[in-house]
DNA sequence: AAATATACCTAATATTCTTAGGTATCAAAA
DNA sequence: TTTTGATACCTAAGAATATTAGGTATATTT
């Protein structure tokens, strides 16, 4: 979600869940009860911050990283990558022989 | 688990943690209370099966995969890899331009 | 002698996801 | 025109899993 509103800029949490769909040719589904109360806690955190906005009667709930919320990207996409790295090292087969 | 335990035939919970920790050169702790629950659910499930084995006074729980493990080892570790791959294709940086 | 490593285990708590709701607007199909 | 599906927010119970913090005991190293 972070790396998400950090290209995007603003994103409403629908829009989210359209982009993981998109993205990952329908391979994740990111659902609804994961979704919100994740961005809550984000914005709990500070590491996000909120703006509503009317389109028509329907409203949607717009999200964008504060300076803590980009630094916070940052961060946790290297992790999850020294966290792929590692499970690569261990899920990578073991040379029997040659 | 699955995947050490098809490539070492026969390893003991103890073991595992230091495989663990050796091929991912430190930055994977497989901690004992996520180990053993885990172990004794594979058990469960007819994924592995176990031998005590004694060594001097000290007890040794070998675990082996069954053909069921063997497979389940198998579906998960491309279960795991398409996950990645997705999770790539949501992480790959969006290309601005060019 | 004491500390570390080996070797098994459990249980309370915390975290997180799934499942299954609820409310409401808008558009398209029946 | 009614009903279905998509858009758009949300919560809460239950399930699953990990963390933390123990317990027990033997073997080895300092």
């Amino acid at each position: 979600m972070l790396k998400l509103l950090d290209e995007e800029g603003k994103m409403y949490g629908y829009e989210i869940t359209q982009h993981v769909k998109t993205l990952s040719d329908g391979k994740m589904i990111l659902t609804e009860g994961a979704l919100y109360p994740t961005l809550h806690k984000l914005e709990a955190e500070g590491l996000v911050k909120t703006k509503k906005v009317m389109v028509g009667k329907r409203m949607r709930k717009y999200y964008t990283l504060t300076t803590k919320g980009k630094k916070a990207n940052k961060s946790k996409l290297a992790e999850f990558q020294e966290f792929i790295n590692a499970m690569q090292l261990i899920l990578k087969p073991k040379t029997t022989s040659s």
